[in-house]
DNA sequence: GGCTGTCAACCAACCAGTTAGTTAGACTGG
DNA sequence: CCAGTCTAACTAACTGGTTGGTTGACAGCC
């Protein structure tokens, strides 16, 4: 047996990850979680505290490699709702944990470092829009709402398919 | 006390529309709706089953009257994606209930109701497209899942307003 | 009297969180 | 290099409370 507290940490929040993301904050089990992750539940507490702020801590981590892992284009909207798209097609358990998260905890209930790089986002696309880039006939927080709301397109619609979205997003962008 | 069937199924039904709205399926306590509805537990199970059987039947229910209470107008798709925007503002049990259906019994556990309801709308779209009242340079599946879904656009954006569905909306559609 | 609606009390299963104790492995002094 | 010691990672078993579901008795109505 290997005693290492990171790596066991990681397991850890690699089983919570997907426990919370297929059952939800009160659909979840600790005892589950433990077994997948082949720890113990003792350390679940040792190191996250509760429940609660386990489900916090993927989440934080979730959201903060999304964030990453797809950087904004304010020239190219419909390419960025394109990745999108792809991103949660990929990783559906960032839009699970989301949606566990705003039906649980409330609709304003957003991770902070959401907040902060849609703020980023929003200043992007106004640049854009001022150099003329971009046309403003939608304020620039208005059409980053826009944007990203089509890009989940897929986990409303079960015919929604990545063309769908760029071409929508076309339309909302304009010419 | 009044011994009236009905009314005691109607009064455990609206209580369990409050609950499983605010806490989901897992999340929701048996004993609570009973109490809310001042009711006996024992009840729930006489009319209903069980709790899964409950929720199904509130979920029916919460439907079918969305779907009657807005009906749609191909000729004017921004002005139903208004409607549909106030509908979900006023109503937004059954936006939460969706969302716990979809996350709790996964992404294909559509009622039967909105499959038909679905349908429907997509053959007047299609109609609408061939008297050439619509555009149709997107299918009229595509635009009615693109329409509904910029409905909800209240659902995951905090500065959503129904003036910028409607104008949204109005530019997928086109001229 | 029998049928039906209602209920308080009950139960077995389950679950988040705790604790008292065990062990791997790093460190130390010789 | 090694015996002794100390610490922190780890664990099995337990606890207090909750939960979905049941049941047997009782009350009103034909």
């Amino acid at each position: 047996m290997v005693r290492d507290k990171e790596a066991t940490k990681r397991k850890l929040l690699d089983a919570a990850t997907t426990e919370f993301a297929t059952y939800g904050i009160a659909g979840a089990r600790v005892d589950r979680i433990a077994k997948n992750a082949g720890a113990n539940k003792a350390l679940i507490y040792a190191y996250f505290c509760s429940k609660e702020y386990l489900f916090e801590t993927v989440v934080q981590e979730q959201v903060d490699a999304a964030i990453e892992a797809v950087p904004i284009t304010p020239d190219d909207l419909p390419g960025y709702a394109g990745r999108l798209f792809d991103r949660y097609l990929e990783h559906p358990e960032v839009m699970r944990l989301m949606g566990w998260l705003r039906l649980e905890n409330g609709f304003d209930a957003v991770p902070e470092a959401e907040v902060r790089a849609h703020a980023d986002k929003v200043a992007a696309i106004r640049a854009a829009q001022r150099t003329g880039s971009v046309p403003d006939h939608f304020d620039a927080e208005e059409l980053l709402s826009l944007v990203v709301h089509l890009s989940i397109l897929g986990f409303t619609s079960p015919i929604a398919s990545r063309d769908l979205v760029v071409r929508a997003v076309g339309r909302i962008v304009g010419t």
